[in-house]
DNA sequence: AAGACGAAAGTGGTTGA
DNA sequence: TCAACAACTTTCGTCTT
């Protein structure tokens, strides 16, 4: 093992939440998202790094030996956020062996228990550490029901600690605030989940997970974007099994739409549902508008009326093979 | 018979007084 | 806090493939 890090590197201040919310002195109000990866904090409005000496996750990179050249790490694992105590605590194995491999005595056996008994409590003492607890098991639950990947479900998870440190989560229930992380780190991420599909996900209604999530945005003063319509095509596409050119046109289709103002007020589900449906025409991989109100969660009469808008305006003939321009 | 269409009434969220 | 409003949904009868 190489060296033990320098212990300045570990200094409790410099670990993001714990301290106070931090806000982007450029774009003035947006959320400063850590890049553990980088070492950077970095804001997800603008994209400025604001400070870049934080805690190398990374291998170490120093050797002076051979051994040491052979395993350049660190000690420890990286630091999660989806891990209620940041996975800094010890773990008393449940082996009845010493480290060389020996049974226990008796008495050491029984001792061992006991501590082991109150490592389980203690790792869920205060009410704060119970509440983390909880909430990131249903944020790991949610999130592989949904097939959210590590990095989303990390930044949600610091998104919850940061609700926490607000106090957002008293009085609401834990699960609706999860819900709404997750909800927000995909939209921050720009892999955006229909709302209705996280709370099906979730046990929550849709109604109270949106009054959540508009809390959060509120409350943290995180500035996000309408969703664009594009960041749902690859999703939906694959769930309709449709192939990559269909989704390229509908792109094609979107940015088109957009240009020429087709698509403010407008729901982007129903646009990129619209979208879809008349790519998939083009291109001869037809898909019933019910299929594919299905996959966008909207109606199969706002897909009407988004592609008869689509069609029109853009000047797309009514079979549907006519070309566009380009 | 399934899919597409469109009218009409209902719903939840936003905006501005 | 309330009313007006735009977008979307629900429902349903009719037309098209």
């Amino acid at each position: 093992m190489g060296r033990t890090g320098s212990t300045d590197d570990r200094k409790e201040g410099t670990l993001d939440v714990s301290t106070e919310i931090v806000k982007c002195p450029e774009c003035k109000s947006a959320l400063v998202v850590e890049d553990s990866t980088r070492g950077e904090r970095v804001c997800g409005g603008c994209g400025l790094v604001l400070s870049d000496h934080r805690i190398d996750t990374g291998a170490e990179w120093r050797a002076f030996s051979s051994e040491e050249s052979d395993s350049r790490s660190r000690v420890g694992a990286p630091l999660r956020y989806t891990v209620h105590d940041k996975g800094l605590s010890t773990i008393i194995d449940w082996r009845d062996r010493d480290t060389s491999g020996k049974k226990l005595s008796p008495t050491r056996r029984s001792e061992i228990y006991r501590l082991r008994k109150w490592q389980i409590r203690s790792r869920v003492h205060s009410s704060l550490d119970r509440n983390l607890a909880q909430a990131m098991s249903e944020l790991e639950r949610l999130s592989s029901q949904l097939g959210i990947p590590e990095p989303i479900r990390e930044l949600a998870a610091l998104l919850y600690r940061k609700s926490i440190i607000k106090k957002l989560v008293r009085g609401r229930s834990i699960e609706a605030m999860v819900a709404a992380t997750l909800y927000a780190a995909c939209r921050i991420r720009l892999k955006p989940r229909p709302l209705d599909e996280v709370a099906d996900g979730s046990r929550i209604d849709r109604k109270k997970l949106g009054q959540c999530y508009r809390l959060l945005l509120r409350s943290l003063d995180i500035k996000i974007p309408l969703s664009n319509p594009i960041d749902y095509i690859s999703r939906f596409a694959s769930q309709l099994e449709l192939s990559s050119p269909v989704q390229l046109r509908t792109v094609e289709i979107l940015q088109q739409s957009r240009d020429i103002g087709l698509t403010i007020g407008r729901d982007p589900l129903g646009l990129a549902a619209a979208a879809i449906y008349v790519a998939s025409i083009m291109l001869d991989e037809r898909r019933t508008q019910r299929e594919i109100a299905e996959v966008a969660r909207v109606t199969e009469v706002t897909v009407r009326n988004r592609y008869k808008e689509i069609v029109k305006k853009l000047g797309i003939d009514s079979l549907g093979l006519e070309p566009m321009d380009f």
